[in-house]
DNA sequence: ATAATATCGATAACACAGTATCGATATAGC
DNA sequence: GCTATATCGATACTGTGTTATCGATATTAT
């Protein structure tokens, strides 16, 4: 089993981010209060984030070194070997992703793009084929990644065909639930989910307001 | 205090659609086991999470009542009155929000979209203006929800003006951490996050396969 | 009618994430 | 050098989400 927590994942990478703005100023040394300040955790919380990832320890009255934290961060999360991925579905969404840069610096490179129907061969510097070829593909570069942003309608089949061919984990941005086996790893972008969270603050603040 | 978990209100869309999958199929009545299964879920949890918000409880031997299930989570979730919100940022990934037909079936309608340089007047049937008008505009209409997809150096920025301007609500799809006040609702959108755990996942298998 | 069974709701047990407390210690100031 | 203090790590506590258990009850079958 993993032993991190979801959440302490989940609050690296926005960690990272802010390590790196700190290391721009040249600020050498950060305490967990000032991050927990930034991001309104508690202090204790940052520190065991940080101790369950980081190689080295924290020194009374000076902090973490900046340094050190976002190498032991960039190497937790695998920013320092890129894994490849492929992408199914080229519409507005598949471009959007296609077009941001900054998977590179997560360990992410899309390496190609599927579409039913390619109306371009390269979209943002990426590589457009037909559909048909995912499969082959797949299995020639052994590419481990899925990507899905095709409609909720073919977002099942498609799921199917690239387990078949041997992905190992999908990133499903289609608004359904897919059905895969247990050896599969998943993780569904789901904008409803995100917005029932949203709005349930939004009705809180203004239940407060009145 | 809100009395309902965000793990459940995440649940919720989920099930709000496979539910409605059953009413396509004339599936009058589902047992919290079916569904469980479905989203390999506990299905003490699926009961827990329709305790939390239906107005009606299940029978025995016989489930839940899809129907009814459809519109207290429908109701709970505000589906039925729509929020207005503008979109801040019409790039890639403000081209496919503003694509996506869905919003409206989840309670929320992009009534504008801003630019700092707009380059058409209409997105995907969206009005889009300079950003210069924004603040009136939100003003005006008295929006709630402002949506930021700009790059990382302006999202706080734009943050900062919505949340002067009146907004109540801020969607986050830029890869930075926002400072706001705490009578402000704030979801984030980050792929980094997303992309941690589905990676986390990823090691995970592998080393089972091995 | 009666018995069998699927399914529920309630309550209790468990697991785990988050928070509080406190002694230890590196640095800074006197 | 000695004292004060910021900050840490470890441990203990709390709170919340998940899972297990179990008695109650509609429905179905005999």
């Amino acid at each position: 089993m993993s032993s991190i927590s979801k959440e302490t994942l989940q609050r690296l990478p926005g960690y990272l981010r802010h390590l790196k703005e700190l290391q721009k100023q040249n600020i050498e040394n950060v305490s967990s209060n000032a991050i927990a300040e930034v991001f309104q955790y508690n202090p204790v919380q940052v520190r065991k984030d940080f101790a369950s990832i980081a190689g080295e320890a924290g020194k009374p009255k000076t902090g973490f070194s900046v340094n050190n934290l976002i190498s032991d961060i960039s190497e937790f999360l695998g920013y320092n070997n890129i894994n490849e991925a492929v992408l199914v579905g080229v519409g507005n969404l598949g471009h959007a992703l296609l077009s941001y840069s900054g998977f590179k610096n997560y360990g992410l490179e899309i390496v190609a793009a599927f579409d039913v129907n390619p109306e371009k061969t390269l979209v943002h510097g990426h590589r457009v084929l037909d559909v048909k070829y995912m499969s082959d593909f797949v299995k020639r570069f052994n590419i481990l990644i899925g990507i899905i942003t095709v409609p909720q309608e073919s977002a099942q089949a498609v799921c199917d065909m690239l387990i078949t061919a041997g992905i190992k984990a999908i990133w499903n941005f289609s608004p359904t639930h897919l059905d895969i086996p247990n050896n599969i790893a998943i993780m569904n972008v789901d904008m409803a989910s995100s917005l029932a969270v949203l709005s349930q603050r939004l009705s809180e603040i203004m239940k407060n307001e009145k």
